[in-house]
RNA sequence: GGGGACGUGGGCUAGUUGGAGUGGCCGCAGCACUGUCAAUGCUGAGAUCGCGGGUUCAAGUCCCGUCGUUCCCGCCA
């Protein structure tokens, strides 16, 4: 029943047909969209990557031809030859593209058939699980395939962009090295070395690092990158960086080349582009004011410090917190006076969750100001708050007292919820900025002992080269972070390029000697060769193409993307393998209870 | 490691305080139809209510466990 594609060619596209080609004869190939049969008349929509086209067939012009034609399913794959076709304007589809004409087939060739999809590719969503076991099927669909051309403008767009600033696309190693810190490591275990191991890059740092010593000035790569850590709807363990790094440049010049490639890609994806330079925040403002590093500037509600106002004061919780040297943030919510005992202790229990030992409030009404901190404070006390914060009748004073950063995370948390809730987001907008000047350091209490908050081939800001023998919660980085509409877009930094401020940093962070040779030796002999000042940054490519496409998850712009639990659903990986090749490799499995 | 949500023909879903045959829409199959385009009309097939256990005279519904998906906390230099 099926016929052969012998030499006939496709001359068009399904969405290529317009009034312009009527009278010319045709062949689309293309997938069976829809049919309709209606006895001496048939219909088919056969769509292809780049739209869709109907085919008419009528029994008084080719019976035969119809009766072959009604043999077509769903999804079949088939070859139209026939003739461009203008429809009588009563049948103009304006819908489609393509609806002022169709084509009077004189040919159909059956290709291939098709088992009747297990979901519907149109109207209703199946459930992300179905779709992703058949993701062939589910990437059929317009909305999907809209994704993946606009993630093919953004790469496409970067790449004219730094090539036409001077960069190099050069890879880098997937088989490379374990690295201490960081993420949890992929390992791949080496046959030819039984018992150790490869690990697969969570960013080719090193190695760009290596190629501004080589001297190749500026680098970018579209690379691949694996961090063994938990799903969430935007981190998958697999994901796309572009990784740029260039020699001889400080924080602002890498500003500018990334300002400008983000325009060149805004542009690429038909959104409005961007005012530049991007507005810049320290991470200190960050933290204060929106309680987060990669604060969603697209509404108010900033935060406010009533640290000074509840110092030495009457409510123990809160003086308590300051003496110890945390603070107490506030937020002031318009017409939340008249929340729900309910709706407070929603919102409560969000700032619990994340991290806050609680969440005082005052209501401030016509007649009076409810809060459970009057009995510790006084009328005046309350009174004293609402003046200290500018609350009027009708708002809500919300307020946590902790350590610095647990309070402002967690009342900037409270602040993205509430914006959730009370629709504060202008989506049609988009804000991106700078968060500048990180901390260079960030303590652990678990391991008592500090972590490089970036990474730590970054550098520290000039001045404070001297505290890394102090204060080490002092010590600024030259590292920043691009953020857009409150997501983390990419981040950088300018790097070490001296092995002497190097070894500085490795001592800080608690790694001898012989454990930074070990683990990093190749590098600092590299350092040591002639090492030009150099930074870059990497901004990853699945964020970027999720956020332009207004969708929710990554798996909406990962071809083949893993589910929450780390599995592919379609090839059933991670799996078991042969006994025969972990033989080869010299491993053996144990059960563990 | 922890917390929340969901799981009913192929798809999406309804199913009240536990109560008679699990209902609808879509899809699928067949018939009819010369202008359809979410075609229409008629007919038909299709369900271990995720799985296992428990409570009960009676469980899709309540309880426990488990599996899968999902969102979040931890984690993600």
């Amino acid at each position: 029943m099926l016929d052969h594609l012998g030499q006939t060619k496709r001359t068009h596209h399904c969405g290529a047909l317009r009034t312009a080609h009527v009278g010319q004869t045709v062949t689309l190939m293309g997938w069976v969209n829809s049919y309709r049969d209606q006895g001496q008349l048939l219909f088919i929509h056969l769509r292809d990557r780049e739209g869709i086209t109907q085919i008419v067939f009528n029994e008084s012009v080719n019976a035969e031809l119809l009766a072959k034609a009604k043999q077509v399913r769903r999804e079949f794959v088939i070859a139209i030859t026939g003739e461009c076709i203008a429809r009588d304007e009563k049948n103009f589809n304006p819908v489609m593209a393509t609806g002022e004409v169709e084509v009077a087939a004189t040919e159909i060739k059956f290709l291939n058939d098709a088992q009747t999809p297990p979901f519907e590719l149109e109207n209703t969503l199946a459930s992300e699980e179905l779709r992703l076991k058949y993701r062939y099927l589910d990437l059929r669909r317009l909305e999907m395939q809209k994704n993946f051309r606009l993630r093919h403008k953004i790469t496409l767009a970067v790449r004219d962009y730094l090539d036409s600033r001077g960069f190099f696309e050069i890879e880098t190693p997937i088989l490379t090295k374990s690295t201490p810190e960081g993420a949890r490591d992929y390992l791949v275990p080496a046959r030819t070395a039984p018992g150790k191991f490869y690990a697969l890059p969570q960013s080719p740092q090193l190695f760009k690092q290596l190629l501004m010593i080589a001297g190749y000035d500026k680098y970018f790569q579209i690379a691949r990158c694996f961090r063994d850590e938990d799903l969430r709807a935007d981190r998958q363990p697999e994901f796309t960086q572009i990784d740029m790094e260039m020699s001889f440049v400080q924080p602002d010049d890498v500003f500018d080349i990334v300002e400008g490639m983000v325009c060149a890609v805004f542009q690429a994806a038909g959104h409005e582009v961007p005012a530049r330079p991007f507005q810049r925040m320290p991470y200190n403002e960050a933290m204060n004011k929106y309680g987060s590093d990669k604060p969603d500037l697209r509404f108010g509600l900033e935060m406010q410090d009533l640290s000074e106002h509840f110092a030495n004061g009457p409510f123990p919780v809160f003086a308590d917190a300051v003496a110890k040297g945390g603070a107490v943030k506030a937020l002031v919510v318009k017409g939340a006076a008249t929340w729900s005992r309910k709706q407070y202790d929603e919102i409560g229990e969000h700032a619990k969750r994340h991290g806050a030992g609680g969440l005082a409030y005052i209501q401030v009404l016509e007649n009076e100001n409810k809060s459970a901190l009057t009995k510790f404070l006084g009328a005046d006390g309350i009174t004293a708050i609402n003046q200290a914060v500018g609350a009027t009748v009708g708002d809500a004073v919300l307020m946590i007292g902790g350590d610095w950063e647990t309070s402002c995370n967690a009342l900037g948390q409270v602040r993205l919820e509430i914006a959730r809730r009370e629709n504060l987001t202008n989506e049609a907008e988009n804000k991106l900025l700078w968060v500048v000047d990180f901390p260079m350091f960030e303590y652990h209490a678990d391991d008592k002992r500090y972590y490089a908050k970036h990474h730590p081939f970054t550098s520290p800001i000039d001045d404070d080269i001297n505290n890394l023998e102090g204060d080490l919660s002092k010590v600024r980085a030259k590292a920043y972070d691009l953020v857009f509409n409150g997501s983390e877009l990419g981040g950088g930094s300018i790097r070490i390029h001296r092995s002497d401020v190097q070894a500085k940093i490795f001592k800080a962070l608690g790694l001898s000697e012989a454990e930074a040779r070990e683990k990093f030796g190749f590098f600092l002999d590299a350092l040591s060769y002639g090492t030009p000042p150099h930074g870059g940054i990497a901004l990853g490519v699945d964020r970027f193409a999720m956020l332009l496409a207004g969708a929710k998850s990554l798996r909406d712009v990962i071809a083949f993307p893993k589910v929450a639990s780390g599995s592919d659903l379609m090839t059933d990986s991670p799996s078991e393998v042969d006994k025969k090749q972990l033989d080869e490799l010299k491993i053996k499995t144990v059960e563990f209870s």
